[in-house]
DNA sequence: GTCATGTGTTTAAGATACTCAACATTCAGC
DNA sequence: GCTGAATGTTGAGTATCTTAAACACATGAC
């Protein structure tokens, strides 16, 4: 019990430097790491061997204690399908509604040809539809993290279960998802039938 | 004369590292520093001085002698209002046309109320217009770099000269201009008379 | 021409980031 | 309780980045 440093072994240097007299705001490098390696499920020795360094340097950039070079950061965000960019500018934790029940969906159409809106209105979402269809115990796997930006579905029939950003529900016939299609996601079918879904996503362009 | 040394000092570790394996490009930050620095028309050691970093620093970084840390980069682009994000994907060289003759614009109404459209319809372009009167001599300085996505406009009286992207012209009545507003841009009254004009940019929220 | 000033580049010294290996802790499995 | 394996953290050493000062070159004033 003779090693009972307090803390601080290299000179802080990012404490200063990253978070204090910054014009434009930086964020939380650490951290950000950390929630995305965890929210794929990823050890640091885990990640470190993806993206080409060390366990030890990604500790250490996690807790801030070094501002990584952009090489070693753009090394370790080839561990995910990532930039840099979107890594600085994602929202993590998702502010916008992501889960809505049934119910909460806003019926725009009647009779013949129906709609019910997930989200609020329109809201100048570009988005292109889909449909689906997932057998029993069908899994995309946790590591589908694409650029595109925005992805919105709903259950046709059966069910499935559907991880956005470390949340995890079962959705069900008539409930409904939307999220940045940035975090990482995961679809399982859970049940014992097929699961339809119709489902959206942003064009390619625009 | 006994310094002929050929060059290479430092291992050019960032050539492989940045230009070289990489999953996503990572953009050549040297030459992308370089061009913004100087469309602001500003020297190595001033840019420096801004920053709080050396001359030094910045020509090594604008010769991808070194790959900078995410602490000092962001330093060196604090010398400009311009996060790290933004940096990385910023188009330097707009590949969209930027300047339209009178005649190239098309009209859209006539009569009483007239619009004449500036770029190939609107596409999905969503903006909003004002109306600008410049005095003969103004002039808005050359580090109006902005955030805000796109500006454009239509020169309705008088002449101007404006800047982008190290593009100078001189647009008369008729004239418009179309660009991303993040590209550092200038305007100055060179004529005699007030010049007035509409403009737009993008709304606040989306 | 010479000086003074400005530019971008280079070098050696110092500071920081990164690696490697060891450490402490937790959690299963027995 | 005791392993064994996995995790995140730490320290010493090395590689890299950053600085400070000098260098080479260009331009303009005199």
């Amino acid at each position: 019990m003779t090693k009972t440093n307090p803390r601080p072994f290299r000179r802080a240097h990012g404490g200063e430097t990253l978070s204090g007299d910054a014009d434009i705001a930086l964020p939380d490098i650490g951290q950000r790491l950390r929630e995305l390696r965890t929210m794929h499920g990823l050890s640091q020795r885990e990640l470190a061997k993806r993206a080409g360094v060390t366990n030890g340097t990604i500790s250490l950039i996690e807790q801030n204690r070094i501002s990584p070079s952009i090489g070693s950061l753009k090394k370790v965000l080839d561990g995910f399908p990532l930039s840099i960019a979107d890594f600085l500018t994602l929202d993590l934790k998702p502010r916008n509604k992501v889960f809505y029940a049934a119910k909460e969906l806003r019926e725009i159409g009647a009779g013949a040809i129906s709609f019910r809106l997930v989200g609020r209105d329109t809201q100048g979402r570009a988005i292109q539809m889909m449909h689906e269809r997932y057998q029993p115990g069908a899994d995309t796997g946790q590591d589908m993290l694409s650029h595109t930006g925005e992805e919105s579905g709903i259950v046709v029939s059966g069910l499935i279960e559907l991880t956005v950003g470390g949340e995890t529900r079962t959705l069900t016939a008539g409930d409904a998802y939307y999220f940045d299609s940035r975090l990482p996601h995961r679809w399982r079918n859970t049940g014992t039938i097929d699961c339809v879904i119709v489902s959206a996503c942003t064009p390619p362009s625009f």
